[in-house]
DNA sequence: ACAATTTCCTGCACGC
DNA sequence: TGCGTGCAGGAAATTG
């Protein structure tokens, strides 16, 4: 559940070991509603063609195809690939099947049909809605403290919507918008124009961090949560907000509650998560 | 132009 | 046991 930008880079090293090279046989459509093109467009500008690499920008996975193709997937909430081989029993919910030439059968199933396919030409893939103004990646390089300052600044948002939004910065999702906040000791509901540069700074520093070594442990698992190999995600064990409701708090032991912060459930501490106005450095 | 709210979906945990 | 209700949530669409 929920794959964020660690699930979705697990699940991107898993196609890409098992698909990068595969060649596409024909296609099924069973839920025609998460495509951008009609089910018929959509097969016959598959067919034939290679799977050449997979990547990921932010949620986003992009398959590299043949013919300057592209196939943009986003999970969204519930989205899984699978790869078995061909005429084996199929989950519930398996929306689209990829034959592959080798007798195999990559699948696509999404039991809350929220998930999104998108075939498009190489050169239009980041004029997609959503691609077109899809912010930095939370990395180092990437992510500039300068940049960040500016876009809180000019924002009059609480925080934590703001870094719900994609185009602020690209990856976060509701688990890792809770674990980096309560990192940096900021209420989710703190304005962004009042964070000093401290907070920024501290904030800045545990995304890029908390990102990363979520990657290395495989994503979060939360639920029926797995990555294209089947297996599950080992970074829940190193969760400190997120689901922690009616627990203490590991810092300074006050029980940790939960509200509703755009419209998401959203879990801090009290105590050691506090809004405040404008306050100098 | 911005920000807040609603919408899309299904499965599951509840309470009675 | 079974049924209704509420909740889970990413990002587009809609409203304010």
């Amino acid at each position: 559940m929920m794959p964020e930008l660690p699930e979705v880079e697990t699940v991107r090293k898993g196609l890409t070991s098992l698909v990068a090279g595969a060649k596409i046989k024909s296609v099924e459509v069973i839920y025609s509603k998460m495509l951008n093109v009609s089910p018929e467009e959509f097969k016959e500008k598959l067919v034939g063609k290679e799977i050449i690499k997979i990547e990921r920008r932010g949620k986003y996975l992009l398959f590299r195809l043949s013919d300057d193709l592209t196939l943009v997937s986003h999970l969204r909430m519930e989205g899984k690939y699978e790869i078995q081989p061909e005429g084996t029993e199929r989950p519930k919910h398996t929306n689209i099947v990829f034959h592959l030439t080798d007798g195999r059968e990559l699948r696509y199933k999404d039991t809350r049909m929220f998930g999104k396919m998108y075939l498009v030409k190489n050169e239009n893939v980041f004029d997609l809605s959503g691609l077109n103004k899809i912010g930095p990646e939370p990395t180092d390089n990437d992510l500039k403290f300068d940049y960040l300052k500016h876009q809180l600044h000019k924002s009059h948002r609480k925080i934590k919507s703001f870094l719900l939004d994609q185009s602020n910065l690209a990856g976060l999702g509701n688990i890792y918008c809770d674990e980096v906040l309560w990192m940096s000791k900021i209420n989710p509901e703190q304005q962004t124009n009042y964070l000093n540069d401290s907070e920024i700074e501290s904030l800045r520093k545990n995304i890029i961090k908390e990102i990363a070594a979520a990657i290395k442990g495989h994503g979060t698992t939360v639920h029926s949560y797995s990555n294209a190999y089947g297996e599950a995600g080992e970074f829940q064990n190193q969760l400190h907000a997120y689901g922690k409701k009616g627990e203490r708090c590991e810092r300074c032991g006050t029980v940790m509650e939960k509200i509703k912060v755009a419209q998401r459930g959203t879990t801090f501490c009290p105590t050691c998560q506090v809004i405040h106005g404008d306050l100098s450095d």
